[in-house]
RNA sequence: GGCGACGUGGCCAAGUGGUAAGGCGAGGGUCUGCAAAACCCUUAUUCGCCGGUUCGAAUCCGGCCGUCGCCUCCA
């Protein structure tokens, strides 16, 4: 299996640490608002990451962070005059749901900032007693200076850094202005863990440093996070773990490209920030938006348009109907040896492609090509055990991409029609006598009247089906 | 100013040296009472533009044009 490793640009065959088992750390949300559809698009990444890794016969183990400490929370708290965590608790649970919905898996561990700030003192302390970190006042910082890998990862030289204006209050004191917050000193009204600096917090990168360590060792196969994190974020854990360890932190940083909304960043001025929510109350399905966060390489911007999300919903319905006509299909006593021919090179191209850095893209091409060939045999005769065959192929597809199986989707979507089984099929019984007896006005009356109930008969040459649409 | 990515048919999107996957859309046909679904045919002699390397390039190199991202807490 090949990824590319933003560490060092280039595509490397993956070879974890220790064989059959894949280590990964992803960075989670920082739980101050409900995550928004380009956060999921990154979620989303990861995900395929883990599926994909387990369909290859990797056991993961996995963690992802959540970020419950930090500035924009403490002041969204101090605002709404409650504790962090009363504040940062419904924002966490929605980003549950929001992966419940989109059918992303859980993973092994979730930890909070909040829960590991001791892990994090003891790294800054080892910092300090090797010389990467120093006191200034209340607050600790990590010396760039001391590091002579500092950006090895982003490529970033900080020398030739155009000094931006967000000069923040917290930089009082550092020795050069390139050196970023292990440890803030707390301010009034503040929340604040004891430390041997004194009662403060940490700052943002440690946290990922000290939990990655703690969950998943000194050094783990791999790391993920959108390509904004590339720097300062991962940059910085790098310096951090490394500095402290002296071992590589990660051996594969895989970074994800952003999603844009009509061409544009998503964000909150242009009124382009959607969340999950959002889309959802649009009545956009849950299962389009996965299939169209499959449908595009991790790598490439994603250009998100609700016309996308109609033609992501088009593209299911091809596979959907093709499973209601496999279902209704007929096997007969014919050769095998196409539907083999067919699934064998399905299942290898599949497979291929997921292997080659994750290329869903390439993987849902293998798939559509596969719903052409079974189609064709399903005109012409199924050989026997085919239903099951196809059926198996397409269970072992979604293993992955989680978003085949309709009748799974269905409970979050169902629209009812008001219609029970038993009725459609004494109306369908009805229109078939209709048709019978050639009264095709009373037949379309019947069609006319399932339809408006949401409900698609159609006619074959071995009697009427109907689905619910 | 620094670093990086991208530009493939009407739209979307794979393909990174061997002669353009796939999806959506469009047109024609078969099937059908009519449909629906499916199948067949058609829809890029061509991959932003210009040079170069090569037997051969969308794929490598150089230049140009255009779009986008990052440059200290934004996935």
């Amino acid at each position: 299996m090949k990824l590319f490793n933003s560490l060092g640009r280039r595509l490397q065959e993956l070879e974890p640490l220790e064989p059959g088992h894949i280590r990964l750390y992803t960075c989670g949300p920082t739980v101050y608002d409900r995550v928004h559809i380009g956060n999921l698009r990154t979620f989303m990444f990861e995900d395929v990451l883990r599926r994909t890794l387990q369909f290859h016969g990797y056991r993961v183990t996995q963690a992802m962070n959540l970020t419950d400490v930090e500035d924009k929370i403490i002041a969204a708290a101090l605002k709404a005059k409650v504790d962090i965590e009363t504040f940062t608790a419904p924002h966490v649970g929605s980003f549950f749901e929001d992966l419940a919905t989109l059918r992303i898996e859980r993973v092994e561990h979730y930890p909070r900032a909040t829960e590991h700030v001791a892990e994090m003192v003891a790294m800054i302390e080892r910092l300090q007693a090797t010389g990467h970190a120093y006191r200034a006042d209340d607050s600790v910082f990590f010396r760039i200076a001391a590091d002579q890998d500092y950006g090895k990862l982003s490529g970033i030289d900080l020398d030739q850094v155009r000094r931006g204006q967000r000069v923040q209050s917290d930089e009082y004191g550092k020795e050069d202005a390139r050196d970023f917050v292990l440890w803030k000193g707390a301010k009034e009204g503040e929340p604040r863990w004891p430390s041997p600096w004194g009662p403060g917090r940490p700052g943002w990168h440690i946290e990922c440093s000290a939990m990655s360590q703690k969950y998943l060792g000194k050094t783990f196969d791999i790391h993920c996070g959108g390509v904004d994190n590339l720097f300062p974020h991962h940059e910085n854990e790098i310096a951090q773990s490394e500095s402290a360890n002296c071992c590589p932190q990660a051996r594969y940083w895989l970074h994800s490209e952003h999603l844009t909304v009509d061409g544009e960043k998503m964000s909150k001025s242009l009124g382009n920030c959607y969340t999950l929510g959002d889309l959802l109350d649009r009545g956009l399905s849950a299962r389009s938006i996965r299939y169209l966060l499959l449908s595009v390489h991790y790598r490439q911007q994603l250009d998100f348009t609700f016309d996308k999300l109609a033609e992501a919903d088009r593209a299911l319905k091809r596979v959907d109907d093709m499973r209601f006509r496999l279902a209704h299909g007929v096997e007969k006593d014919n050769d095998p040896a196409r539907l083999e021919q067919a699934a064998g090179d399905f299942e290898t191209a599949f497979a291929a492609a997921l292997a080659d850095d994750l290329n869903t893209a390439a993987a849902l091409g293998a798939l559509f090509t596969f719903v052409h060939e079974v189609n064709g045999l399903i005109d012409h005769g199924l050989p026997a055990g085919g239903r099951t065959r196809v059926e198996a192929c397409l269970g072992r597809a979604d293993e992955v991409l989680a978003v085949l199986d309709a009748a799974a989707w269905a409970e979050s979507t169902e629209a009812g029609g008001g219609l029970s089984d038993a009725e459609i099929d004494a109306l369908v019984a009805a229109r078939s006598e209709a048709r019978a007896s050639r009264d095709f006005a009373a037949a379309d009356r019947i069609r006319e009247q399932l339809s408006e109930a949401g409900v698609v008969v159609e006619d074959a040459r071995d009697g009427s089906r109907w689905k619910r649409s």
